[in-house]
DNA sequence: AATTGAACAAAACTATCGTTTCAAACATTT
DNA sequence: AAATGTTTGAAACGATAGTTTTGTTCAATT
């Protein structure tokens, strides 16, 4: 091996790794697979990281930080702009869509494609252990959000709003985890991969679906 | 084995491979773990399905081609009664939710919680060997469903429709993955399993989608 | 009653899993 | 240059995966 790249394996283990679980899953993906496509060699797996788990772990936790970091950011910025006033229906749903749908038009560094489907296929199927870190990293600022959107739907009943809100949220994911096969999905009429699209007809499908019915 | 439930072993690996399915997915579950919970010999899923795969796949086309035949019969019955006309939309809006959603309230025998949550799962992350069947057992139907929602906004342009409906089907599959736990993602809001109610709010969210900007 | 074919149980088979071991190669420090 | 601690490679470990084999038991037929 080189020089200029001793040192490099852990971040070769950590690119095959999200690569894989993205498409296959945590289940279907063996370590050796991983190693394989990273090539490196099998154990540094369980150097790097400790064991399967922990790598798999690793990964999630900085992907859904760097989410929430992105969208606290986001708001607090919009909350400023706001003044004391409420913010814009359109301006949250897009604080929550655009880290996801379009990271690489948000400050998320190696933030792809590939993190995209993880966290959209992580985020429809959690895994036992990975509750605590969801409660911990991811939850917290969808929250937030779903508390700014409530500012906006005062009559709307709790149970209604909540109801919505799933229904949305479910949407975004089931889109971050599929948008690399929209043109399959769709029999051609959409591309892969077409993040401005589906951001754009994500905002305004998420609106009206807030603001049918009139309970502002 | 006492007489009255000789020949129920094929039965009884099926009922625990779909539920252990729904909650742990094809590759988090074993085979050994599948019989053990039905209380039958390992080599019974050898024996009476040839591998995982058939008994996966087995599975999946009996739900599919019953969730299918049920919207189609009701699509039917309801271009029946609309005489020419168009039908409802919310009518096809409870075409594509009730059988998935509140399957209890349609023919549709031993489709139960699990199944719901099985189709969920497995039509948000399809294997690559269920593809066949998918495009055989399921696109028809929701594709009919989509062409009798597509006669509501023929104003609107073709990619905003098939982006619209595929927010729509997303959050209809993760709905129906996700309401076994509903209490948890509401923090206590929602209740588990609470099919009425789930039914009711997708049909107001997916009308007020689709109608938004009249462009009928 | 003997025979046949289907259904079941017990055990072993092969492959692969995650993980560990241990030595060689590396970079760094003294 | 020697010593030290870190990183990597090759091989093997025990556990578990899916699958197959083999022998037995059941129900039905002749």
């Amino acid at each position: 091996m080189s020089l200029d790249t001793y040192g490099e394996t852990r971040a070769k283990v950590l690119t095959a790794a999200e690569t894989l679980f993205a498409i296959h899953g945590y289940d279907g993906v063996s370590l050796r697979r991983i190693t394989a496509q990273a090539g490196v060699n099998l154990a540094a797996v369980n150097y790097h990281y400790s064991d399967k788990q922990s790598l798999y772990l690793e990964i999630l936790t900085y992907r859904l930080r760097q989410l929430s970091r992105v969208r606290l950011e986001l708001l607090a910025a919009a909350e400023a702009r706001a003044a004391g006033a409420s913010i814009p229906l359109e301006t949250i749903v897009d604080i929550l869509a655009q880290p996801l749908l379009q990271p690489e038009e948000s400050a998320m560094p190696t933030f792809g494609a590939a993190s995209r489907r993880l966290l959209g296929r992580t985020l429809i199927e959690p895994l036992d252990f990975l509750a605590p870190v969801l409660a911990a990293d991811f939850q917290p600022a969808v929250a937030r959000c779903g508390q700014a959107i409530r500012r906006h739907l005062p009559m709307l009943p709790p149970a209604d709003f909540i109801w919505r809100y799933s229904f949305v949220i479910g949407a975004l994911h089931h889109a971050a985890a599929a948008l690399h096969d929209m043109k399959t999905l769709t029999s051609g009429l959409c591309a892969n991969d077409d993040t401005a699209a589906a951001l754009r007809n994500f905002r305004h499908f998420a609106v009206s679906a807030f603001t049918s019915g009139d309970f502002r």
